[in-house]
DNA sequence: CTTGACGCTTACGTAAACGTAAAGCAGAAT
DNA sequence: ATTCTGCTTTACGTTTACGTAAGCGTCAAG
């Protein structure tokens, strides 16, 4: 039952574009918790999808304590009913903050908009009129 | 010309809710630059625009040293062609990456939502039928 | 006139997120 | 048998973004 395809730190660090010692600082963290298979590591899919939350977190700003936290709500346990009521209002935090930085990216977009017209009118008022 | 009205680095940091060391730190890196009257800060609207900017790029997770080009463009002389041209091209770059963190977060925000309807089921399937 | 309330600089401290040796084991190849 | 190649741990170094004193100037109120 613990089967399934298996990945080593090399092949999981190269695919997604960081070091071993990233991926290793990452388990330091709590972040992915590889088998181990004697000494050497040996990453599963759940490691796979982990470390997509993570890096998707880190492309979105937030620090590593904090993914660890999100990471592991994904993969709490969700048995008794205090549990998924507990599991229930951290999304809707988490949600709050999301929204925020939607809104927040949103608005620099619109800025960026407004401000290119504003270049793009200068550049026009500079160009010598058709004759 | 340089009237208008002025903020003190105490009024400017509380509005903005930071610290006189963070405004500090902003200008070491130059990201503001106030004016000098003596030995003290006198801050403007012009500060105030760019702290806004600032702020905004911090909570997207914007190294500062890149807000401060970002924040530099705004302000860029704009006088000939060339100039223009490169503020463009930087506005186009700058938008990439912001639609890459658009794209992020409506995942993280899309993948919430399918998460709190998995637990709501959860839930549900643990509330005993109605009688 | 001295005691706060603010502001300033200088400078060392710190937390986060890795980078970068240094040194060693383990199996495969020459 | 030893030389790679790949993985491991340990541990100190580095960058970013400030925090936190220490020590001084200044202006107004008591």
């Amino acid at each position: 039952m613990t089967s399934g395809p298996e990945w080593t730190i090399a092949q999981i660090a190269d695919e997604f574009g960081v070091t071993h010692r990233t991926i290793r600082h990452y388990e330091d963290l709590g972040l992915v918790s590889p088998e181990r298979r004697g000494t050497q590591r040996i990453f599963h899919r759940r490691d796979r999808t982990r470390l997509k939350l993570i890096l998707r977190g880190k492309r979105l700003g937030f620090p590593l304590e904090e993914i660890r936290t999100i990471v592991d709500l994904f993969d709490a346990p969700r048995g008794r009913r205090a549990q998924l009521e507990y599991v229930l209002d951290q999304i809707d935090a988490r949600r709050a903050d999301l929204e925020q930085r939607l809104k927040d990216v949103q608005d620099a977009i619109a800025e960026l908009g407004e401000f290119e017209r504003s270049c793009r009118s200068d550049l026009d008022r500079l160009t010598p009129p058709t004759p």
